[in-house]
DNA sequence: CGATTTTGACCTGCGC
DNA sequence: GCGCAGGTCAAAATCG
């Protein structure tokens, strides 16, 4: 019941992530999201959406299709895992149950104070802390919150999502020349985390993943006219927890996958690859029926600002 | 000078 | 149990 309307409310919502995002109705079977994309748009954390969206030079990316169907696999695997969670209430925001679990994440550091054995050297001390730390983090045995990747293409590597970050790692992952780098976001009591890496096999897509709910309205959060529109849709509805990206990529061209995994079994860390990204993306895109493609030729801009099903319509 | 980034070390989880 | 890869920490460096 008015998941209809609310269908709508997040297509027009997310004129980029839906574009991108609605080629996987072929690969995993997006009926179920589709009918209730409101939820879809809480499993990737948006509650508020203030589109400073400025896409100027939206394009269409001809990627290099690699023919890794088990990397899809198994991303519709897990995607059908989160698709699980999903009530079908679109309101109830199944995320935050997912994110609630997550706030164990700071309960459980009461834990590592037990794990306090006399200690008298300074050395100890240090090697205290330490297992504190290591303590911290074996005691929550690792519930990972949800996360959805998406690639854009980009030349910068840190894009611009309204939020601030510190970046508080960076890793050479492995397979690839292009090391990732790990965000937190600077608001206290905010968990937040995103990850960034470039794919090897087109250096010009980045992998962004987020990890976690923003519990506060985004710092940099220009209210245009056009965003109380969006606004409207989502912001009396939803509490502030708003963290789907709001990109204000002004020179750079972009396109974005929305990929959505599970908090579980993430594949992505497993397989360790962008190219998982790239061979899910070019998938999808592949997948997309023949029709469509033809469709998207011809409207390439358009194709990704206007999802495909409002396309039909018309 | 405070905030952020860099970077090496350390820890954890997982596959073999 | 071991090794590897991912993830995180924190001191030092850098930036604004």
């Amino acid at each position: 019941m008015g998941v209809k309307s609310e269908d709508v409310v997040g297509a027009s919502c997310f004129p980029c992530y839906n574009s991108n995002v609605y080629p996987f109705s072929s690969v995993f079977d997006f009926s179920e999201v589709e009918k209730s994309s409101l939820g879809f748009m809480e499993l990737l954390g948006v509650q508020e959406y203030t589109p400073l969206l400025e896409l100027p030079q939206l394009s269409t990316v001809s990627l290099p299709l690699h023919s890794t169907v088990k990397v899809e696999s198994e991303a519709g695997k897990e995607f059908s895992e989160v698709l699980n969670q999903q009530p079908a209430t679109p309101n109830s925001s199944s995320i935050s149950s997912a994110s609630s679990e997550a706030v164990n994440d700071e309960q459980n550091k009461t834990l590592d104070q037990v794990e306090g054995e006399e200690d008298d050297d300074e050395e100890e001390e240090q090697q205290k802390t330490k297992k504190q730390l290591k303590a911290k983090k074996t005691n929550q045995k690792r519930q990972r919150e949800p996360r959805f990747a998406f690639m854009t293409k980009s030349e910068v590597d840190h894009l611009e999502d309204g939020y601030r970050w510190r970046k508080y790692g960076q890793k050479a992952v492995k397979n690839s020349p292009f090391p990732r780098s790990y965000y937190r976001c600077t608001s206290v009591s905010c968990n937040v985390k995103k990850r960034v890496e470039r794919s090897f096999t087109d250096p010009s897509i980045v992998v962004t993943t987020y990890e976690g709910q923003h519990t506060h309205p985004s710092p940099v959060m220009p209210r245009s006219g056009v965003s109380t529109g969006y606004a409207n849709n989502f912001g009396s509805v939803l509490p502030p927890g708003n963290y789907l990206p709001q990109f204000q990529q002004h020179h750079h061209q972009q396109q974005l996958l929305v990929n959505t995994l599970s908090s579980l079994g993430f594949p992505y860390s497993d397989s360790s690859s962008p190219k998982n990204y790239t061979a899910a993306f070019t998938q999808e895109r592949r997948l997309c029926n023949p029709g469509t493609n033809a469709f998207l030729r011809d409207h390439g801009l358009l194709q990704d600002v206007v999802p495909s099903h409002m396309l039909k319509e018309e």
